[in-house]
DNA sequence: CTCAGCAGACTAACCAGTCGGTATGGAGAC
DNA sequence: GTCTCCATACCGACTGGTTAGTCTGCTGAG
């Protein structure tokens, strides 16, 4: 009954449509997931939902945004570090392991949802994607020009082998694993910078 | 009028459903699409349809199905070579780009499309791909106890690995790009058998 | 008193699957 | 050779259920 936006518990209510379209959106598909669903996991009504959104496909873009802006912060810090071009990379390639475990449900949703987005919001996000895609090849063409990595491969197609890899960690990771997250992200870190040995 | 099972062109009726199912499918995702859409696309009708197939998940299925046993195929031939493992392991590896990029729809509904079957589909599905990942690690363990490949890495995370790029193929390669499949095959094996170097 | 912040009944559209019906080629009776 | 009968192959209107989004109205803080 309170006007707060904070009731229930203490985050604020767009917070917690986001976090519950998060969960459902990875676990049954965004199609499968009704706007009912979302807002009875979040506590509130639809009213709700449509006050802060305008649309059920506006909350996916939000979990896109959301995720996009955190991993690019974090690839930019790597990036510009003052170490050897191997150490920024193998730090950044096993970062965004690290960060995609920590939020499996993001990268769920990702790989699977992206063409439920309306064109343009697509476009955008692809936009964004492409950013981030280029500051990685950045790192790897540097170290070629360095001479400190092979340039056999094109840059470009290491970037998206990897991420291919990354971005599959929803399929295939399990948290009951032999490795820690991190272990994980070494390896395949490792896997990436021993690829790319002159 | 004819009673026979291929009017219109020269394609039986279940084979022109399927195609359809598969190209819609991976256009617009399962979901969105109707079963009036596929019959449209193949020309019949629901009773159609539903007189060759039990559910529009049974349609899926045999999507799966059909490209689970094409795979499995292909990998056996080149894993029965009388060959050195590297060279096994690297043709094998090829092979799968070059048919994933040729059936492009297929890989695209594979990984999107997964969580839509039925949960004993899935289980079925996920035995025969494990199946499939299975005769894969046994290449690369043969070579890692040969002494040819590093094993510095366990085999299971190389193949996922690769593998992760090869499902992510639907989502990043361009036929117009500068590589023919071959091509883009080949680097990527090459990345694969490098990132294998001891 | 006013308006942000919500509640929840309502609507218009859609959709998977059903089911009674039609046409046709062939198997067997004669 | 032809007539009967039936299984196969398919048609398409219909149903029961679901869903995104709308809209009117309530409530309490400032």
């Amino acid at each position: 009954m309170p006007r707060t936006t904070t009731d229930g518990d203490g985050t604020p209510v767009p917070e917690r449509l986001l976090a519950a379209a998060t969960r459902l959106f990875a676990e049954r598909g965004y199609d499968r997931t009704s706007v009912q669903e979302i807002v009875e996991a979040a506590g509130v009504t639809k009213g709700a939902l449509y006050h802060y959104f305008g649309s059920k496909d506006d909350l996916l873009h939000e979990v896109y945004a959301r995720v996009l802006r955190l991993q690019q912060e974090r690839l930019d810090a790597f990036a510009d570090q003052d170490e050897p071009v191997e150490e920024r990379l193998r730090g950044a390639a096993a970062d965004v392991v690290v960060t995609t475990i920590e939020n499996l449900d993001d990268a769920a949703i990702f790989f699977r949802s992206m063409h439920h987005l309306s064109p343009e919001k697509n476009k955008q996000v692809r936009a964004e994607r492409r950013r981030y895609h280029e500051r990685f090849r950045a790192l790897i063409e540097e170290g070629q020009k360095a001479g400190v990595f092979s340039t056999e491969t094109p840059a470009d197609l290491v970037v998206d082998y990897h991420f291919g890899s990354v971005h599959h960690l929803s399929t295939w990771y399990r948290p009951d694993g032999p490795l820690t997250p991190q272990q994980l992200a070494d390896q395949l870190a490792g896997l990436l910078l021993r690829a790319l040995r002159p």
